[in-house]
DNA sequence: CGCAATTGAATTGCGCACAACTTAAGTGCG
DNA sequence: CGCACTTAAGTTGTGCGCAATTCAATTGCG
């Protein structure tokens, strides 16, 4: 088992250049591959996200919808007027909490649905991952986004610490 | 090992769901580590992507910044300028090419060096992955985007053709 | 040489991500 | 009740990322 303490930082410099560069650019790689598929379809990818969460959920009120993809408001708010200028939702105050919106889907955003059917495939086979790869490569991801939140919130408690190891 | 084929539908339209949903979600949060470790270094994530590579390979024309980050002119021109403004590069017009702009570190810019070999090691400690995991997630990533390129080369090349699929 | 094609940066326009702030509505405690 | 506090959306400003366009410099070919 490599002790991390015992690599200098000259080579984890270099380290660190391949993974946080490598998911940088696989982010990036898979957004233009679902800008071209999801073309046809007027979507960009984070309007298909949360399209994906509203045909999932139903009608969810804005916040809701934040959770499920963690976006706030100053992400979502734009974002959905444009997705209601499409035609696919709809946004409407909610009349219990005058506070909270609620969006749901129109007809054409349900219908949509149908043809939205087909663009996970494509993507998977654009990545040419096995099951069994993409199983792996989503279970560190989820493992990793969850340490880096935990660390994030680390941060905001403990300011500028020195070398606290998560271990 | 799974036929992908025989997958209705239905099911990897939430695999999907799970896949690209976890790299988006990892990358905003590995970019959130970032951004809260390279305040004191006045860099934001990207910015400190294009250090990297001049750390790396001394000055270099915007042209081959892009290469190593597959970021174009569109992307690296404004923000090379931020770079200049912060006092860490400085651009200048190739006389050999006119056409060309070299970028190469100020002094701020190489000292800045030694205050960002930290760095890699915060991160890696908040993402809380082993090394050969680390490595794993890598080389994973590595070939998706490789394939995801390919892919997206494909689209380009054959505009509406019928069903080729990538196999 | 002369002119079309190519190349490297820069610019423009759009959309996302996020911080910071504003506004309005709900909640709670004295 | 009244007033401070909290909460949900929205707004503003900055910085990416990318497509499309512009412009000047270079290259290539007749």
């Amino acid at each position: 088992m490599t002790d991390l303490s015992r690599v200098p930082d000259e080579e984890l410099l270099r380290l660190d250049h391949q993974i946080c560069f490598s998911l940088h650019a696989a982010s990036r790689a898979f957004g233009g591959v679902y800008r071209t598929v999801l073309k046809d379809l007027d979507l960009t990818y984070p309007q298909y996200l949360v399209m994906l969460v509203l045909w999932e959920h139903g009608e969810l009120p804005v916040k809701r919808i934040g959770e499920h993809l963690r976006l706030d408001s100053g992400t979502l708010s734009p974002l959905l007027k444009r997705l209601e200028a499409t035609g696919y939702v709809r946004r409407a105050r909610s009349s219990e909490d005058e506070r909270s919106v609620t969006v749901r889907l129109t007809e054409a955003g349900t219908a949509l649905r149908e043809r939205a059917v087909c663009v996970p495939r494509r993507i998977v086979e654009a990545s040419d991952l096995t099951p069994a790869e993409a199983a792996t490569l989503q279970s560190l991801l989820a493992r990793v986004t969850g340490s880096l939140d935990h660390a994030a919130q680390g941060f905001a408690a403990a300011p500028p610490g020195p070398g606290h190891a998560t271990g």
